[in-house]
DNA sequence: GAAAAAAAGTGACTTTTGTCATAGACAGAC
DNA sequence: GTCTGTCTATGACAAAAGTCACTTTTTTTC
């Protein structure tokens, strides 16, 4: 339960850090952990703090009224979340859900505040994660506002073929929250491409059998 | 063309510094003009600076290969724009022409990189200014993800209602590029609300008849 | 290994969005 | 004024996306 310095420098923002400062930002950090499925932020609500996955991963996601998500990350160990909202003091940007059993170290607004005034360093990583996020999230907009889904399903399977991350298995209905859509409509384009020769599906996984093909309709043409 | 104390300081990066520091600055600054329709900076290309403007309106937006534009943000006076590839180094996000006259101040990579190493201040000002645009651009996704065109284009007219600056006089194209869809698309939608009497549309301008009926659209139920 | 739950497959159908083509309205230039 | 280019109106149509209903398969959980 204790944190350490040595937990502490593992996250991204604090690399960079002496002993004596770790030290004094070890005591402001608390851990919590969550159980799969568990909502750990809601969209809406007043900022509490800002938070680190420590180990397990969670996703943070938009919901409509209908119920359906919009996922705009994963968030696995050493990134942080929550971040817009302490720094601008306004409610909860997303809402942010625990998929795997999950620990997390949690910094409440004004501790962090506090840091990022007093730490340079500090201030100067988070604006390189806001950076990052930024340039991630113009790109969903791209996608969103200029591609059909059949484009931005190329690139989805693209860019996990490349995934130099462990080969997760996603259902058709985590790809849809990820690409904006429906379940349905992600079966369908999946048929599709494999129809038309692009991929070959077997049991539960994806395999890109023309990639230049697939480049092809992501560039969506 | 000198670049004076008084005009940097007006700079929402540059409030908080002192006399000092905004004179060495200022060495550092240049300004440049643009003619309406003339861009300023290309998606893609590698970065070269960041942008003050200092007079005028310019537009930042992504293009797709048929032509269709999705502009991210209008900016004015005061506004900065291309920071993140200043800060992650990779290439520009997106291009930015300029939509009236324009003059604009530029700070080449390196030496912003420089001003924010070495001024807390603005990494402490640019950092406020990512989270709005993050938050922004996850209004955005969560529009386009999953609202239909209907209730995005009643969000705009109500905050275009609201809207506290000079009611600007928006074209349906104008209008598309910034909901993510398509000037007929734009038309016939008003053309609804305005069967439905939502709205009154006279000449070039819109009306709100019924704010709370627009709210119920906006809501997206 | 059987039952239950989750995920996927699929066709029919509806709604929304986008495309095209053409005509009218309007604003400013001169 | 008249001309010209921009903006708007509108209908017919096509394509994309979403919804529903139901089945089959796969995975999990006792």
């Amino acid at each position: 339960m204790a944190i350490t310095v040595e937990v502490l420098a593992q996250l991204l923002f604090f690399a960079g850090l002496g002993e004596g400062d770790l030290l004094e930002i070890a005591t402001y950090v608390h851990e919590r952990t969550f159980s799969p499925g568990q909502m750990i932020v809601s969209e809406g609500e007043p900022c509490q703090a800002v938070y680190f996955v420590a180990r397990g991963v969670v996703r943070a996601l938009r919901l409509s009224l209908e119920g359906r998500e919009q996922v705009l990350a994963y968030l696995g160990p050493g990134e942080p979340f929550n971040l817009v909202p302490v720094l601008d003091g306004r409610p909860n940007l997303a809402t942010v859900d625990a998929l795997t059993e999950a620990s997390l170290y949690t910094i409440s607004c004004q501790r962090f505040r506090q840091i990022m005034r007093d730490h340079h360093e500090v201030a100067l990583a988070v604006l390189e994660h806001l950076a990052a996020e930024v340039r991630h999230l113009s790109d969903m907009v791209e996608g969103l506002a200029l591609h059909t889904v059949r484009t931005r399903l190329a690139r989805f399977l693209l860019t996990q073929a490349e995934g130099t991350r462990h080969p997760k298995r996603w259902t058709q209905e985590e790809i849809a929250a990820h690409i904006g859509t429906v379940r349905d409509v992600v079966g369908r384009t999946l048929r599709a491409f494999a129809d038309d020769g692009l991929i070959r599906r077997e049991r539960g996984r994806v395999v890109v059998v023309d990639r230049e093909g697939l480049e092809r309709e992501a560039a969506g043409g």
